[in-house]
DNA sequence: CAGCAATGTTACAATAATGTGACAATGGCC
DNA sequence: GGCCATTGTCACATTATTGTAACATTGCTG
């Protein structure tokens, strides 16, 4: 499932992305302005970002050459939107390292056909670091998870799963907020599914006996961590 | 600094050419015509060429030929600019081992964005030379596949496929991603169109149990990997 | 210890993703 | 022009994944 990131500071116009977003079967976050958009991508890597040209404080800019510049975020794909019509801005926005624009005011449609674009010429994921936690070790580009040097077969939720909890670990996390951020947003499921789906992770992980570093955390939600 | 050679007999368009790459930050080169281009690249490589299909004595394709063959312009980008909109022109400018390619009318604006597209691409480009994985051995050059020393035939799709794969192993790329680098941008096929292509490298494959390398990851995509 | 809420566990049916074979269109080649 | 290889697409088969419900177990509170 492809996560897109929202950042834009006009609410209608964000509801109105969110929609057509969620109408072509995208997941996405929201921020309202970079320091929210950093935030966001630091917490959740997006395949891409969907970046207003004019934000409150930090420019969109100044947030594109921020993201190129740090490791992690500058393959990150980018498409800028803008009310402005200058060729010089295009071409500014293109050398900061927009993969794309969109010049407001856009259709949905459009705005789908250009992220589709951009994403299917994006080269794979983030530029994202293998992970490892006392010999479980995930890798999100190869899409691979090993148990002391074991391969592990996971379902790709249950992957997604270890992956955020890898990610993010020491930290409890509610049913909700895992389906908000391994589900996606906008997503309708039974909060118990998240359950169900860590007893699966928990048994692909057991046989060497890794299922510890998924714990519950009784009237809370669960948390990864290698400590008890 | 990068530079690019734009190959393109029609000085207006050179011109055009010529000013969105100055806004863009490029410095470039100019020819009328192949064997100009030839001299320029010999006297100083640039990082990509733009070059028409159409010119005046030696044709953008048989350059592009050209180019290839020889060991140190063979990993060179190219764009190639055309105004044909046929399909089997893409196909063929692609098979012959363009980066990409930009039909004519083309605006500023997405010159530029294919040309940060492709530089970005290029620059994990393997080079040239045989690759090979426990026995199953391919040469990008003589485009030759063998596998424990029997060679094997591809068709051309086929061995592109495997080639990307090979030049990009532990990987999982998406049916989108392979559409844009193996097929090539632009293309529009349907996404099914590559598990066939998988299932018919497999085939091929399938003979020395190399079938193997390649690799289903559910809900994602694909991946080469001599592990399991 | 009873009673209750939270979580673990299992089974299952629906759905989604992928594998597979066939076919028609296309273009190269003789 | 006729033959052949290649290719994209479809229809259908097969398999994996997923959400949910139902029941079991655990742990807490008084």
């Amino acid at each position: 499932m492809t996560r897109i990131l929202v950042v834009e500071d006009e609410p209608a116009i964000r509801d109105m992305i969110g929609f057509a977003l969620k109408q072509a079967g995208f997941q996405y976050d929201e921020a309202g302005d970079a320091e929210q958009a950093l935030a966001a991508v630091a917490s959740r890597p997006p395949d891409l970002v969907l970046l207003d040209w004019m934000l409150p404080g930090m420019s969109g800019a100044d947030l594109v050459r921020r993201l190129r510049s740090e490791e992690i975020t500058a393959g990150l794909p980018i498409i800028m939107l803008t009310a402005r019509v200058g060729e010089s801005d295009r071409v500014h926005g293109l050398e900061l390292g927009a993969d794309d624009y969109v010049t407001k005011p856009f259709s949905p449609r459009e705005l789908i056909a250009r992220i589709n674009a951009v994403l299917r010429r994006s080269v794979v994921v983030t530029g994202e670091q293998p992970i490892e936690f006392d010999g479980l070790w995930l890798d999100p580009v190869g899409h691979r998870v090993r148990a002391d040097g074991e391969t592990l077969t996971l379902a790709p939720t249950e992957f997604r799963l270890l992956h955020f909890f890898m990610s993010h670990p020491d930290r409890v996390y509610s049913r909700g907020q895992l389906l908000d951020r391994v589900w996606g947003r906008g997503i309708f499921v039974e909060e118990r599914t998240v359950d169900v789906h860590i007893r699966r992770l928990r048994k692909a992980l057991a046989g060497r006996a890794y299922d510890r570093f998924i714990q519950t955390v009784r009237g809370t939600g669960y948390r990864f961590s290698t400590g008890h």
